[in-house]
DNA sequence: AATAATGGCAACCGCCGGTTG
DNA sequence: TCAACCGGCGGTTGCCATTAT
């Protein structure tokens, strides 16, 4: 566009923050909140530029932030996200709490795409102890064992978007996952603010017939919810296999076979339990929807979200 | 023990869309 | 309407620790 970049202006500092310096930007945050980044250098004569600030306070300073250990069902949750939506690190992020885009990113590069290069499975072998391990300032170290996180995730929820469904097998899952991507690629911009779908880097959608469907917005606000939704919610319902109970306050307990338990709160109790139903009836894993070699059948899931929504 | 190669990750860079005056 | 600014994103770089030779 044209634009200098604001981050080469002199006087500024770069490279690792100094203790100092996580202090000022902490201290700011805590006074002011976050946001106005560009206002912490006229302000706390902090000499970094106010992109630089953002990236250190949400990666490094932001109370909540896990580093280290990933575990395995974090792992395997990356893996499916990213099979879905490819390179969008901030959405896959998202899905997992106290995680960052950034560390997520360097995680798959590290990690994942080089098990992919050579063909292993993507089930991790055990990671040696982060050399780093070190808690961040500020940071209250919340971070949820990996025990935790796998036998009790509790998942708070504004609103629960019946209509979601998820793939079975891997195989249909990367099928899926390619016309997801390229769906989204091609996604109108103005129907939702974290998509950034016209970014580099996408997939391209090159297939025609898709392209005709993704002409109408109706169809692409229904992925959007999907993209919108808690994502290990619906990740963890295409596992359910076992026995749901109703509590109190609108919480939903999911108990699977393998003693693997869920809870989501704040949803009605009802549109869980009859969403997970159309879910248990709908033949997800037959040929009706995925075909290996034909690719993921778009309109066959357009009707299946529709027939939820009623 | 010294050096080279490799791995991990924090931080930078450039681009983009949204907002504002 | 438009330019400038801001926040956010994904890709890439470079530093430093570890491992291999």
């Amino acid at each position: 566009m044209g634009r200098k970049p604001r981050c080469s202006e002199d006087g500024l500092n770069k490279g690792a923050w100094t203790p100092l310096e996580n202090e000022m930007l902490a201290d700011y945050v805590k006074i002011h909140g976050e946001g106005k980044w560009s206002n912490i250098v006229k302000e706390t004569g902090l000499k970094r530029c106010g992109k630089s600030c953002r990236l250190r306070w949400m990666n490094y300073l932001r109370p909540g932030v896990k580093r280290g250990n990933i575990s395995d069902d974090e792992e395997d949750l990356i893996i499916r996200l990213h099979k879905l939506l490819g390179n969008r690190w901030s959405l896959i992020a998202g899905r997992l709490p106290g995680r960052t885009d950034n560390e997520i990113k360097n995680y798959w590069h590290t990690n994942i795409a080089k098990k992919a290069a050579t063909h292993s499975q993507p089930r991790r072998k055990p990671r040696s102890v982060d050399r780093k391990q070190v808690a961040p300032a500020g940071s209250e170290n919340g971070a949820e064992t990996s025990s935790n996180f796998k036998n009790h995730q509790t998942i708070e929820s504004q609103c629960c978007t019946p209509g979601v469904a998820a793939p079975t097998t891997a195989l249909q899952e990367n099928n899926m996952a390619q016309d997801l991507a390229g769906t989204l690629a091609m996604a109108p911009s103005n129907t939702h603010k974290e998509n950034g779908s016209s970014r580099k880097g996408l997939a391209s959608g090159d297939d025609d017939n898709l392209s005709n469907i993704l002409t109408d917005f109706h169809y692409m606000e229904d992925f959007y919810k999907i993209l919108d939704s808690d994502y290990p919610k619906l990740n963890d319902i295409n596992d359910i296999t076992g026995t749901a109970s109703h509590h109190s306050n609108n919480t939903i307990q999911v108990d699977d076979e393998d003693g693997y338990s869920m809870s989501i709160n704040g949803c009605n109790p009802r549109e869980i339990a009859e969403f997970s139903e159309k879910l248990m009836e709908a033949d997800w894993t037959s040929d009706n929807c995925v075909q290996p070699d034909q690719g993921f059948d778009f309109m066959s899931l357009l009707s299946f979200l529709d027939s939820a929504d009623q």
